[in-house]
This record gives structure tokens, sequence and C-alpha cells, in this order.
RNA sequence: GCGGACGUGGCGGAACCGGUAGACGCUGGAGACUUAAAAUCUUCUGCCCGUAAAGGGCGUGCGGGUUCAAAUCCCGCCGUCCGCACCA
């Protein structure tokens, strides 16, 4: 066997080998350490796309490392099918979204299986398939019999001219993707659960998630967003119908006295109780309706406010009445609705305080000397010491606040609380591709769970999308059914639930699926949690916060034994690629461009073409590279290879045709030494010892999840080995790196390994050992610096002392034409690295 | 607007915990092999001064600072990217 490595053959060779031994089903019996690698499931959108495969890769490397290191590998496969991409397609193409994921998931899974992945294709799954949602709404009976499924009203994005509901990636400029309507927030009755119940408990255990990366932990920290504050009442000087006075939360209690105004949502029930008598009022709640419910969108809106006549009293001077403004800025959904003012140390009410005239008060400066400054041309947020403040005087920033806090709490008027920004998690979607919502809506008794026995409510196939809007509201006969209590006429829930539920469980799902329950409890604990997760960034937030509340619930419920789901976890970068654009402005795929001297044209007819900037990969920039064509033609390995090269895994690869080129020339020199190699006696150190340095440095770099480095590390041992004279150590140096490469480029370390003699499969193969005695080289390269400038490099000896070090330093000829006579100063020295010489 | 990250040659990146900046790969140059091409191999490749060598200077987004020593630590800018609760 010679010649050229010839992948086609190979993948198509070893994945068939790999399924008929099914080599990688886990089995949960094993006494081995077991180990559960999992990245996040994708959406079946239709093909893959290099950001797959590069997730997918990684995760691979980890489980074939792990498995020849002798653990047992639940690494699973399967599919977040439910979603807004399958109605548009049935919109579009009419097509039933059941029918259109479905044929996705099988050309998807086709495609997946060329890249050679240890999966355990025999616990896929697909969360559009009633055997996964049917466990999916028992485990939310679950949740709503426990007390943790609530209803209340809340806010959508609303079309009114296509009258349905939008998500808020359908939001465009304000208005809706379809119409083209300005949209508008209406309000819902929509089930809630209740993650915020969970808040501290989300919060500390971040704590202890030692194995995700700081900055994930802390985006979910401060979107948790803890804070300690006054909660008090304002009393309305005059009060109206039921409101005798108005609620705030303030973290900055010590600006109590800089206050200039209270602003209340504009869905506040005071602001609805103002508008019944004051149409004024009224039409600004309406204009504030406009636009979308997205907080960018809210945030960055012009901040207008309202001013009623309502006017509140200071809580510690009952002469002191402040004025209560209607603002668009005021969330509803944070703390009470409410808040006070103060616009010398906050800029967005300075900003609003200007608009409308009010007082800017200091209330805190940097020192008690400085009094009597105004306020200059911005907030002064930064903490510091209360002035012109009564009581609080000299105080510092939290002295002065828990003083305030203190006084509320003694003289009744208020009481030191814990606000979290983290909302209860809406879950009603008004759409048809998601799972039902197992609730039966009573006029008697209320909204009552399906009883488990008619599990799962199945969603009806024979549906329109001729119109927007639900097709389960509109059914003719699905929603009317008979109360499961009292045998009444009743109506379904037509909601279906946010696809985050879905995903909020299949990892436990993964570890474990009996027919008749969501999972076995104890045997999904003989894989949970998952050891290493893996995933792009995007997914910081929402996904891993409610996987993890979802996994809290059950623990808290006594369905499982764990409180984190994901042990370790990992975020990739996007694959990206360069993007084109006509001169009409319109994107060009790069296979539609070359380069034309310095400029770049069109093939098709030379026109003239401006690149743009190297951007993820997206349909709408034409710039995709669909992995399918390139396992065609340079094999999986290659594709592979490429994608752990070069980029840090956490970072963005740019996708590029040298790039893969250049991976492709990699699996022929493997491949070229090893079918190359002859009997050979003698031993070669040298290539020894970097044989057992590069097994130690690729380990750990796997390990790490730094792929790019271990790539580096095997390409500096093949040039080795390519280099080094025929011997012994080379030939088991040959063996030692297609072991090395075989989570990597797996097809290919069959293919050698089998020509090397082997019997057995690799992928059933031990990780080789190294000896730490041959890491340890006996010479050093010493860097020689004066006045911190490198000089000179000597080699030396292992462990000189300092003495030694200094001495030869000293004897270089190159340090002493710098010194030019003079008499060192000060010499520093750092053993078996450097001398520096100060003069 | 709020929150989080990132910035090193022509390009992707490496550099342990403050200690030789540019490993490894790509691109490009020169050469070998070949009738030729591909493939492969050898070799050079941060910038500037120097014919070359020797040697020297500059250099990790920008401006300061700490230190014998800074890509790394501190302060202030600039730029790019991600998330923001109904995209998945």
């Amino acid at each position: 066997m010679s010649g050229r490595f010839d992948p086609d053959a190979a993948d198509r060779r070893w994945q068939a080998r790999w399924e008929e031994e099914r080599c990688f089903e886990a089995d949960s019996a094993s006494d081995k350490p077991k180990t559960y690698v999992l990245e996040m499931f994708p959406y079946p959108s239709g093909r893959i796309h290099m950001g797959h495969v590069r997730n997918y890769t990684m995760g691979d490397v980890i489980a074939r490392y792990r498995r020849m290191q002798g653990h047992e590998v639940l690494h699973p496969m399967g599919w977040d099918a439910f979603g807004m991409p399958a109605e548009n397609a049935a919109m579009e193409r009419k097509v039933h979204p059941g029918e259109w994921t479905l044929a996705n998931i099988r050309a998807m899974r086709e495609q997946l299986k060329r890249v050679g992945l240890a999966l355990d294709w025999s616990r896929e799954l697909a969360t559009c398939d009633p055997a996964y949602y049917g466990h999916e709404q028992a485990l939310f009976i679950d949740l709503f019999e426990a007390g943790l499924v609530y209803r209340k009203e809340s806010e959508v994005n609303w079309d009114p001219v296509d009258m349905t509901v939008l998500a808020n990636e359908q939001v465009i400029d304000g208005r809706g993707w379809r119409s083209g309507a300005p949209v508008e927030r209406r309000k819902l009755a929509q089930w809630f659960l209740k993650i915020t119940d969970f808040a501290d408990e989300l919060l500390e255990g971040l704590d202890s998630l030692d194995n995700w990366p700081d900055k994930v932990r802390l985006m979910q920290q401060n979107w948790i967003g803890k804070s300690r504050g006054l909660q008090f009442r304002f009393a309305l000087a005059e009060p109206i119908e039921d409101h005798a006075s108005v609620e705030v939360f303030t973290t900055r209690a010590d600006t109590i006295f800089g206050a200039s105004f209270v602003a209340i949502a504009a869905d506040h029930p005071l602001a609805r109780a103002v508008a019944e008598k004051d149409a004024e009022a009224a039409a600004f709640i309406e204009e504030c309706r406009a636009g979308g419910t997205s907080a960018a969108e809210l945030e960055t809106a012009e901040k207008k406010g309202y001013r009623t006549e309502l006017e509140v009293i200071h809580p510690l001077d009952p002469d002191w009445r402040l004025p209560v403004y209607i603002a668009n800025f005021v969330l509803m959904d944070y703390g009470t609705g409410a808040l006070f003012g103060v616009p010398g140390h906050d800029q967005r009410d300075y900003e609003f305080a200007h608009k409308y005239d009010l007082p800017i008060r200091r209330v805190m400066a940097a020192s008690t000397d400085v009094a009597s400054e105004p306020i200059g041309a911005e907030a002064e947020s930064a903490p510091g010491v209360a002035v012109n403040s009564r009581f609080l005087d000299g105080l510092a920033t939290e002295e002065a606040a828990a003083e305030v806090i203190r006084r509320a709490e003694e003289q009744g008027w208020g009481r030191g609380t814990v606000q979290y920004r983290l909302r209860d998690w809406g879950v009603s979607r008004q759409r048809y591709w998601g799972t039902p919502i197992p609730i039966v809506h009573c006029p008697k008794c209320g909204a009552v769970p399906v009883p488990r026995d008619q599990l799962p409510v199945v969603l009806p196939e024979d549906i329109d999308f001729d119109r927007p809007g639900n097709p389960l509201d509109r059914h003719p006969t699905w929603k009317h059914v008979d109360c499961p209590t009292c045998g009444g006429r009743a109506i379904r829930e037509t909601d279906t639930l946010d696809t985050f539920v879905d995903s909020s469980w299949y990892f436990i799902r993964f570890a474990s699926q009996p027919e008749d329950r969501p999972f076995d409890r104890s045997e999904a604990e003989k894989w949970l949690p998952v050891g290493q997760y893996i995933g792009g960034v995007e997914h910081a937030i929402l996904h891993l916060l409610y996987a993890r509340f979802w996994t809290r619930a059950l623990e808290h419920m006594g369905e499982i034994g764990i409180t984190e789901p994901f042990a370790g976890l990992f975020t990739q970068g996007m694959v990206t690629h360069e993007t084109y654009r006509a001169g009409d402005g319109s994107w060009l795929s790069p296979d539609e461009v070359r380069r034309d001297g310095d400029d770049w044209v069109r093939i098709e007819d030379g026109a003239p073409v401006t690149p743009g900037s190297v951007e993820k990969m997206s349909k709408s920039k034409r710039n995709t590279v669909d992995p399918e064509p390139m396992l065609d033609r340079y094999g999986a390995d290659a594709v592979r290879w490429f994608m752990l090269s070069d980029s840090p895994p956490e970072r963005d690869l740019k996708w590029s045709e040298a790039g893969i080129e250049g991976a492709s020339r990699f699996v022929q020199r493997v491949w070229r030494l090893a079918t190359a190699g002859k009997p050979a006696d003698g031993k070669d150190e040298m290539l020894e010892r970097q044989v057992h340095r590069t097994v130690a440095a690729v380990g750990e770099a796997i390990e790490g999840l730094q792929f790019n480095k271990a790539v580096a590390q095997l390409y500096e041992l093949t040039s080795a080995i390519e280099r080094a004279a025929p011997s012994a150590t080379r030939n088991e140096a040959v063996r030692t790196l297609v072991l090395l490469i075989a989570p990597m480029t797996p097809h290919l370390a069959e293919e050698c390994w089998a020509l090397l003699g082997n019997a057995r499969m690799i992928a059933d193969a031990g990780w080789p050992a190294f000896n730490p005695a041959l890491l340890v080289e006996g010479q050093v390269t010493l860097a020689v610096q004066v006045n911190g400038k490198l000089r000179d490099t000597l080699t030396a000896p292992r462990g000189l002392d300092r003495a030694e070090a200094e001495a030869l330093a000293l004897a270089s000829d190159k340090v002493q034409r710098q010194l030019a006579g003079a008499t060192p100063r000060k010499v520093i020295v750092v053993p078996d690295r450097l001398v520096n010489i100060v003069t």
C-alpha cells in the first residue's frame, strides 16, 4: 500500500466499521470511569454549516481522547427541532412544518455522519417527536403542581396589520417584517416559570462552576443582577381613587435628598388611574406603546415623560413635594415600576431633568469641601460622601445608604430589600410548531393540567398557514375539549412552549430514555452532570441559565440528584469568511469573484467588486461554505484538522481555501510517514525526547481545549520525524504520532494503524504514556540582557547558580562590548532563563 | 442605552505565573527534482539603516504609568465583535 491517502475510501471504510461494531454506543453498565461530552444540539435548518462542523469536531476530539484514556464516553446527538423557521417554510413553500423538519433532519444526519463523529446515534432524539415533547409536558405539569408555573399579563410585539404576535427578530426598525406596519406593545395573558425563586441559588451556584469561562459566569451574574437597596412608599399629596402612595425601589438611598421627581412606568396602575381622568396622559401612555418590547429598543428610545398633576411627599420632609411623571424609560418589570429621580448623580435622570427643567442638586461629592460646587455637564455617579443631605452629611455613600434604610425601618416607612434584574421566564408562544402547553381552560375549574394518562397532547396535523397567526387557535376542533375535572365544555391552551424549554432538559433525556417517563433517575445520574459542554457564546445567558434553572427545579421536586447540569463549559467562536459586494451593493459569493491585480472582479462579467470585511458565515451575506463539497474534495480528516488548526477555539476561525489545502497536505504527510516505514535499529535520543514532550503537550492541550496548540505540536513532531534518520525510535515515533492524531483525524489514524500491523481499531487503543524524566533538557538557553535589552543568548547546563550564570554572562563578548568598561550596578538572574545586567 | 469580550508580521496565531516577541501554519521569494506541470524536498521571509555579512535601531491598536525587565500589571482613549429575555 502506498501512493496518496484516499480519504474517500478511508472515510467510508471506517465509518462503516465503527457503526458495525457499535463502537461509540455508551454502556451505562460499564465500570469504567464515565464521561459525558455534549455539544449544543443543532436546529435542523436544512444543511449543516461550518459552525456545526467546528463545534462537533471539538467535542469529538474530547470524546475520542477520553475513550483512549479508558473512559466510557456518552457522546450523543439530537435535534432542537421546534421553532419559527419551520413555520416560515410552511408559509413560503406550502410544506408542513413537520415534514420540512424531518426532511432536514434526514439530510443533516447524513451530512454529520460524513464528518466521522464518535457519536452514539442509538440515543438520537428530536424535540418535535411526541415521544420527546410528551415527557416535556409531564415535566411542565410537575412544575405546575409544584407551584413553579403561573399565569400573568405580559407585553408582546403586536403587528396591527397581520394581527399577529411577532418575535423580536421579526421587528425590524420598529416595524413588522412582513407587513411593514409600526409595531405596538400589547398585553397578553401568558404562562411563566418562577425562575426568580431560584435567583439566589443560580447566582451562588456560579461559584461552583470552576470549569466555566469567567466571562460567562460574569454575564450570568450581571443578568441575575442582585442588588440591595431601599424599598418605600411615597405618599401622594392628594390620593386618587384607590391610590394613596407610590412604591419605589432604589439602590442609592444615600441620594434621597437629591430627589427631583418620581417617575412611573406607562403601564403602572397609577398611570392608568391618572389616564382615566386625563386625556393627555392617556394619549402619552398610548404613545409609549409604540415600538417593540426588546430592551435594546426601549433603552435607546428617546427619554420622554408626561407630568401628571400628582405630587408626592418626601418621606423625610413632610413639606417637600415632588412631581410625578409617567416616563417611557421606567420598566414595569423591574423593581416596583416606579423610581425617584436624582439628576445630580444618575445620568439618565440628569438628561430627564434637563429636558423637563427639574432641579439638579448635589448631594454627594468627593469631599465635604466641595459641597457647594454645582453639578457640571454630566451626572456624578461615583461614590463619595453625602453633602447637602441634612443628617447624612459627611457619611460615605455606603454608610449614608445604610443610615437611610435604618431610619426608614425604624420609622416604618420603608425597608431594606434585595432586588433582582432577573425576570420570570415567559414560556407562552402564540405559534404552532412547538410543544403544546398541556393545560385546559375550564370556565368553572380554571386552568386544569391535562391528566398524565392523556399525554402527550399531540399537535394536530391538519393545519393551514394561509394566514398569519397561530393555526392552533383557529383550528376547527383541536382546542375544544371537555374539562378533565368537571367534564364540561372547555378550551385547550393553544399557546406552545418556548423552544428554550425543549433544550432545558434534553441532556437528561440523552442520558436516560425510558418510554414511560421523562428519564430514569439513577440511570441519568450515572452520566450527569455533563463533563464538557460545548457551544456558541451566544447561548452564554439564556439557554444556559434556563437549563440550570430547570435542573434545579427538578432537584427541588426530588426528581434528580444534581443541581448543575454542565460541570464544564466551553464557548467556541464562529466560522467566518470573506465577503464581497457588487457595484449595486448586492452580496457576491467568494466563488463568484477573482483577483485581478490589486482589484477584485466578478468572474462572470469582469465587473468590479468591493471586498468587504471578514464576517460570520451567513446566507444573507452569501459567504457560507457548504461543508459537504469540502468533505467530498478533501475528506473528513482534512476538514476536521483545519477546524482545529490556527485559531484558538474560543475565537473566530476564518475559512480559507489555503487553510484547507494545508490541512490536506498534512494528512498526506502523515500517510507518507506511515507507508514509508522500514524495519530499523538504533536509538535516536533527540527524537525520543521530542516524542515524549509532544505526548505530554498534546494531552495537556486537548484537556485545556487548546486544539490549535495541539496541532502546532503535532506539526513539529511530524517535521522532526521526517528529518530523522531511520531508527527503531523513529518507527516508534510514527506509531505514537498516529495515536496522537487519532482524536483529530480518526480515519487517517485508523488506516495508518491497520497498516502498521494492528489488528484492533485505534478507536479502542490506549493513549500513549510519556516519561516525565525525558521532558527536561540538560541544556538551557540563557538570555543575556544589558539594561533590559537582549544582547546575547548562551547555551548552558541546566541548574547553574546565580554566580555561575552571572560569570558566564559577563564573559560574553557582546556583553562586554555593550558595557564598554562600565561596572554593572546590579545583576538580575532568573535561573535557567535570563541574566539582566544593569549599569 | 446596559452587560461581556477582543486588538501581536502580508494573514491565522504562539509566548507557562512580568523574563529571548513572532513557535506552528498560510502566503510570498529563491533553488532542487521534472521534457514540462502537479506533487514533493531545501532555504529565506516583522519593519528600517547597512551591497551582503557583522552590527544597530524600531516594533504587540493609541497615549501615559509601575518595574532591572511589560504583548502580559495599572490609568485614560480608539476600534471591532457578541448578548439584551419571543432567533436558535
